[in-house]
DNA sequence: CGGAATCCCAGAAGATACTG
DNA sequence: CAGTATCTTCTGGGATTCCG
């Protein structure tokens, strides 16, 4: 394998959080270890296969666990682990953002509509 | 145009510095206005037509200024303007957690490298 | 020098059906 | 319920060329 090279430091993290779905999967995560179903009523937009498959990514860049429960019906269960919550503040912040610019979207006169303020009752934390 | 709706307020975030190339040039931006040939040296593997595009929508979702000189040659230069300022310390952090990062892997022992830690020197800041 | 316009394709992503 | 497999669609983005 050819040596990997990275300009300036955020490209390491895309490689990591990058991609269309990542960081919407982390930020669900931040609030607890969900199952595949849930993450799935959470990101309706998503499909079954990009699911699964940026979930298997997360994994294999050892930010996310995945537990399977040997159960008849399946249960397999996804949760950020030591090294994911590092990106928890990140994560956080990033969400942060999106509301704080929601607000600004509707004041610009935007049709924007935002269902779930996760962040909120961390506002005065930060 | 139909109401947009987002599920998370991440969603929004990712609207404005989703896409392949945004949030490197966003970090890039960070420390100073750029030139647009700047910008190129700094993210040598973007093509032309990629690094004009994403600068246009990073110009209409309202966080960079481009400032055009009437020249020859002809000189434009981006920068963050106040509100993408307000993405500043995010910015800042994905850096940071990504020259960690490069960090965890060489201790993984995979074969990777970092050119510039624009970062480090704001260390001790965070 | 900065960027607009064209052509073109690999690979991203959707839909559907199937399995343990 | 979670995941795989297949097939298809489509678009992100590369390469190239031309313009003020």
């Amino acid at each position: 394998m050819v040596k990997k090279i990275y300009n300036i430091g955020v490209e390491a993290t895309l490689e990591v959080i990058g991609g269309k779905w990542k960081t919407v999967i982390l930020c669900h995560l931040r609030t607890g270890a969900k199952r595949t179903g849930e993450l799935k009523r959470l990101i309706p937009e998503i499909s079954q296969k990009m699911l699964t498959k940026q979930l298997r990514e997360l994994e294999q860049s050892g930010v996310i666990d995945r537990k399977v429960y040997n159960q008849i019906p399946p249960k397999v269960e996804y949760s950020l682990n030591n090294y994911g919550e590092s990106l928890s503040l990140i994560l956080n912040k990033l969400c942060l953002w999106g509301e704080h610019h929601v607000d600004y979207l509707e004041k610009e006169g935007k049709d924007v509509a935002l269902l779930r303020r996760e962040s909120s009752k961390m506002k005065e934390r930060d």
